[in-house]
DNA sequence: AACATGACGGACA
DNA sequence: GTGTCCGCCATGT
């Protein structure tokens, strides 16, 4: 079994195009329902080390987290170029775009 | 070991 | 819809 930091940043890696996922989803799906805050300190200290599609990831309402305008602007363009409709608040429509995984938690070794 | 950090989540008014 | 408050927990110092 591999750390919670590992199989988050699995499952992180796993978003398809155009397709998006919470933290406190992926929390739960890495073997933590509540360890959003872990996800959020991953994306923190690994987006720049690894290649994750960090933009595909938002928090439980459906919006974009950052209070940083250009960091904002820079997700939406992202997702916007894979299709993802985002309003001018940062709100995107999880009904439609949320990624469900089939694959069970222990698929993640 | 204690304390701070973090792009959060959920309950509530 | 908004804002506040508290719980969460791996990691870094």
């Amino acid at each position: 079994m591999k750390s919670f930091t590992e199989r988050a940043i699995t499952i992180i890696e796993n978003i398809p195009n155009g397709k998006v996922m919470t933290y406190g989803q992926i929390a739960k799906y890495a073997g933590s329902p509540r360890g959003a805050r872990q996800v959020v300190r991953i994306l923190h200290s690994m987006s720049g080390k690894f290649q994750l599609p960090w933009h595909r990831v938002i928090n439980s309402k459906g919006e974009i987290g950052f209070q940083d305008e250009v960091q904002f602007k820079r997700q939406k363009t992202f997702l916007e170029s894979e299709g993802v409709f985002v309003n001018n608040r940062g709100k995107i429509d999880l009904e439609y775009y949320q990624y469900h995984p089939e694959v069970p938690p222990e698929e993640y070794e």
